[in-house]
DNA sequence: CTGTTAGCGCTTTCAG
DNA sequence: CTGAAAGCGCTAACAG
């Protein structure tokens, strides 16, 4: 392994020197730059990262903890990992991964023996129980959800009200004014309540304001038998031409699919508006107009946020909680405007 | 911070006593022992890890290199990153994610940084660029896929040819005497020759031996169009009672939306059986009868091997090239014996 | 069975 | 503008 004290030597400078025309932290004379990156490029160095690490207390790697644990719904994270990622290279820093399945314990590994310089961690419950532990930890953590209690971290989500609103207002502009809602099911309810309660309620103020009538359709069962009983709710509830909102991910595809096995095409004899990834809501058919849920501007922020705390010189977001502006994308699944 | 050498202090030891407790590499008195584990407990002492790695020469870190890159397919991805996070950890160890849109770079700055212990490379191409300069790193590098030269680097994949075996044993079982392959864009086609070529074979060899028709219709345009062009070529020379096979994951949903578009039920007026995630397979209907990519198994495979290779007591696997057996599971899209 | 000590490779004072 | 030297916190000889 080649180190900067055989780049010093080979340069004719002393090793402090090499580690100084690398961090650029004092000036240096053209010509020993000049020798120096000769050398450097020449044996190819690249600095130890643990001894950096050591001695800057800095690691340049940030902490990622993902939702992978039995049971959990991963659809669209991919999109979330890739924007973190990239934007964590952008800043030369590196992600060290983390599954959820370690809870706290994971948090604590990742500031105790100092693996990382900061921390985002993706899919808060509403009580989530990493909360107390985050916000105590010595190094600075991001959320990508919005707990009841953030404890004094930062977060960033999706604006889930409005994301409600732009879907019921949708609908209502197409002109149906009866509007179901497909929640979830009870177990995701009783997990996520924030998530869940935040787009209802936005989508009831949307109701109100335009008075339509708004029906929530819930607990939800994630199995087949159980949706062909909830869209037969939807239908007795919804009228000959309901406006439909499915913000349950798992449910859109199955609901799609019992209302086509009825002959109820949607975009043709009733509306439906999905909150769905874009990847998703494009590749079914008939493609389903969605409100989506931008993981790239989400994480994008998110990596924002982290940096600034990380950096003495920038000041943190005066807001603790930054919420995302959803996007409608209209396709195949809604009716043209009556 | 809590050091070993606070912990050492309220222990009444010396701090080498203290790392070998943690380390259990060498004898320790019972009393000693409990003296210290009580002020590591008492202290929540954890040791840092860039320390640790400079002392010792392991990182506890493996470097996992992902297919993130603009155009590239990740369906099916988060199975094997899931995976190999968990066997990771199993092993006391922790994953850092590098993007695959660093190319050799981001190989060279693992390595090169002691940023890790060891390497898992996905997506590889027929005629990848990074594996020679990943065979000359100086940490083990263990492949998810085939290329034509590894270079001596340990690889892990499907069983491709297999799976091009069993998914035309099953058709031709059916009592289909024709048999189309759906094949790839042009673009993957040149890019992944060897997954392609190999699962081709393996169909090929099988029709062969059973003495059926094999028609391979390739290439198959991304696009909505040329996937309606595909499907009629398919249904042009499969006769009336086709068996197609689809180890083309992009081209799944797509065919399968234009036969039924079409008036065709797979699974009544033909056979279909698709190289494709079970997740994938199940979540669409009709579900389709698939071939699975047991990303599970080949993920598990892989992270057995590179801590083989970690062990210096272990020897190395034997076989340079480890393929694992798919799995082909029946479902809705396939016809009954006949 | 335990303690002492010499680094691991880098950053950052302190001196010049 | 540059060099010398003192650690960062840990592991692993070496010595008893």
């Amino acid at each position: 392994m080649v180190t900067s004290r055989d780049v010093a030597r080979a340069a004719g400078v002393s090793q402090s020197t090499v580690s100084y025309v690398m961090s650029g932290r004092r000036p240096i004379s053209a010509e020993t730059r000049r020798r120096v990156e000769a050398a450097i490029e020449q044996l190819t160095y690249q600095p130890n990262a643990g001894a950096r690490a050591l001695a800057s207390q800095r690691t340049q790697v940030i902490g990622l903890v993902v939702p992978f644990a039995p049971g959990v719904d991963t659809t669209g994270l991919l999109p979330f990992i890739e924007t973190i990622a990239s934007c964590a290279r952008a800043a030369d820093h590196d992600v060290l991964l983390v599954t959820a399945d370690e809870g706290s314990a994971g948090l604590e590994r990742l500031a105790g023996r100092s693996l990382c310089d900061a921390i985002v961690m993706m899919d808060i419950e509403a009580d989530d129980a990493r909360i107390p532990v985050a916000s105590a930890l010595r190094v600075p953590v991001i959320l990508i959800g919005v707990p009841d209690d953030s404890a004094g971290l930062h977060c960033v989500d999706l604006d889930f009200p409005l994301a409600g609103r732009m879907a019921v207002d949708e609908l209502a502009g197409i002109g149906h004014d009866r509007i179901v809602v497909v929640g979830h099911p009870a177990e995701v309810v009783k997990r996520d309540v924030n998530f869940v309660r935040r787009f209802h309620r936005g989508a009831a103020d949307a109701a109100d304001a335009r008075r339509v009538a708004l029906h929530v359709v819930a607990p939800v069962p994630p199995d087949r038998a159980g949706i062909e009983a909830v869209v037969e709710q939807v239908l007795a509830v919804g009228g000959d031409r309901p406006g439909v909102v499915v913000p349950n991910s798992q449910a859109v595809q199955p609901v799609l699919q019992a209302l086509l096995d009825r002959g109820l095409v949607p975009g043709r004899d009733l509306s439906l508006v999905a909150l769905w990834p874009d990847v998703a809501a494009e590749a079914v058919t008939p493609a389903v107009t969605n409100v989506s849920l931008e993981p790239r501007d989400v994480s994008r922020r998110a990596m924002q946020t982290l940096f600034q705390l990380l950096d003495p010189e920038q000041e943190p977001p005066s807001e603790l909680v930054q919420l995302i502006a959803p996007r409608l994308t209209r396709r195949r699944t809604t009716l043209p405007p009556s």
